[in-house]
Formats: structure tokens, C-alpha cells, sequence
DNA sequence: CAAAATTCATTAGTATACAAATAGATTTTG
DNA sequence: CAAAATCTATTTGTATACTAATGAATTTTG
């Protein structure tokens, strides 16, 4: 009865040991070490000048696709990138709908100079974990995207 | 010279195989994954409420401590499900400055009425894992917070 | 005890994120 | 080919998240 109750009110219920707060946690504290490494570009920012560059150019939308974000999100991003020279736009002449972006050599350069740091910054996030703990780790959460 | 070259440009860095991204990845599909469950509350409301259920009450900054949210988020987060009235608020009279809160009846009822949902949305985020996967994923997740 | 340091809550500003609605351009289909 | 469906980018609105600054209240310290 007393169980019946306190299930009523509580329900073993313990945040603190749900995966979606841990995730949150996780993600928290990863943020505070890109920033710390990256303070220049946001982790978004950095994700979609490092898909320019490794894709070359591509339309705004399927930029947005390819790291994740949707049509409004990456469409701030890219305004912000472009407001610093960072990258620049074009409508794209086959596809009068397509806004077309490419990284600026700036652009390019700041990307080339903070691949050292990014590299860092997924060694300290999994710091905690030996080296085979990483690749485990790596391997279930992929499975989680 | 050309692996120079190609270097400069492109730096053998794969955004899709960053911990960071693939946990972007990871914790948008727990938000939809929620959303769909509990379109109610957000992941931070019912989070919210779930400490304050379960710790009975506390003043905002130290809900926000124990659900990760700094004085700025939880002071949004609450204003928010206070104007639902799921809380309620009073100045602490032993401390001027602290702001009380506690679940309203209201707010008990929605988080025991969601409770049963927040497990399934644990189960289907972790779905794609099998038993063990899961435990070792957790174990080492939680290792990174 | 008084000054210094800390804590608490609030505010303003910036940056994701996503839903929903819109308008124009392109593709698909009947 | 014309209508329907889809795609692209934009805009609006809401909700985290964090920084930095502020003022009021409390605690610590010399």
C-alpha cells in the first residue's frame, strides 16, 4: 500500500539515470570544450564550414542536410558566416531556387587552421574513456543517430 | 607534394565521424523520439518537473543545478510551466533572495500521467542496442558527462 | 562589526533548433 | 501540356542554452 503510494508520487522515476539527460549532460560538457578550443565558431558553424570544404560548394538546403540542420537553422548559420567573409553565396544559375555557397579563402584558411584544435577536441571529449572504451563507444552511439 | 596539397585543403578531417556530430545526431533523434511521446512537455520541462517531483521542492537556481540548467535557462523553463500553473513560486522567507518552487497538483498529476511514456522514450532511444549494448552504452556515456 | 566575497534572480544579447506557413521554381504525372 | 506535387529558401514564433552585467541579499573574513 505504502509501495502503491509512493509509486503514485515518485514512481522510481530517476532522471538522473535516464539516457536522455546523460546525452544532454554529455553534450553539454562537449560544447564547453569546443568553445574553450573554438571560441572563433560555433560547433555549427565550424560542422558547415567543414562540409563546405569537404564537399567543395553546395545549395544552402542540402548543406543543411548533410550536417544536420534544418532549412531555418542553416539558413541562420549561413548569414552569420557570410556576414564574417567566411563564406559567400550565389543564386544558382540552373536552379533559379538554389542558393548556391562555397567557403571564401578566408573562410577556408580559418577552417585549415582550427582542424588541429578540432582533433583535440574530440580527444578531450573522450578523455575519459581508454582506447578500446572509445571505439565501443563510438560504435553504439552511431547506432543511435 | 599533391598529399600536401590535398592536406592543406581538406586535412583528412570527416565530420560525420566526430563524436560531437554524431552526438548532435544522437540527442535530435531522443528529442523527436520525445516529442512524439510527451507533446505536452518539452525534454527541459519535463525534466523540470520530474527533480521537483522527486525532490519535493528547491529554490530555482538549485533545480537549475540539478537538472543542468544555468539561472537563465531555468528561470525561462519555469516562467514557462508556472504560467501552465504546473508550478508555483514563493519568496523564501528565511532568504530573501531565493525564489521557491514546488509542483502544483497539476504539475504532480501531468508527471505521473507521463511517466510511463518517459520509459518508453528511454526503450525506443535505445532500441536499435541490444540488453548488454545498452548497459555498456550507458556505463560509458555516462563516463563523458 | 564592517568590508569583501559570494549567492540569487533577473535582464539583454547571441546562437542553435524546430514547427508551420508562404511564395516562387522545378518536377512529376495524368 | 497543364495540374498536382515537390523542392527551395524565407519568415514568424517558441524554446532551449550560454555569456555578461546588474542589484539585492547573505555569508565570509580580516
Amino acid at each position: 500500500m505504502s509501495d502503491t503510494q509512493q509509486n503514485t508520487l515518485q514512481q522510481d522515476y530517476i532522471l538522473d539515470e535516464q539516457v536522455g539527460f546523460i546525452l544532454r549532460r554529455a553534450s553539454q560538457r562537449h560544447l564547453g570544450i569546443f568553445a574553450s578550443r573554438i571560441p572563433e565558431l560555433t560547433p555549427t558553424q565550424f560542422a558547415a564550414l567543414a562540409k563546405l570544404c569537404e564537399l567543395g560548394a553546395a545549395s544552402q538546403n542540402e548543406l543543411g542536410r548533410r550536417t544536420a540542420m534544418d532549412a531555418a537553422t542553416i539558413k541562420g548559420v549561413i548569414d552569420r558566416l557570410r556576414r564574417r567573409g567566411l563564406v559567400a553565396t550565389v543564386k544558382d544559375a540552373n536552379d533559379q531556387r538554389r542558393l548556391f555557397v562555397k567557403a571564401t579563402a578566408a573562410g577556408e584558411e580559418l577552417f585549415a587552421n582550427c582542424v588541429e584544435q578540432a582533433r583535440k577536441i574530440t580527444d578531450e571529449t573522450l578523455a575519459p574513456l581508454s582506447e578500446k572504451e572509445r571505439l565501443m563507444f563510438l560504435q553504439l552511439l552511431s547506432k543511435l543517430q
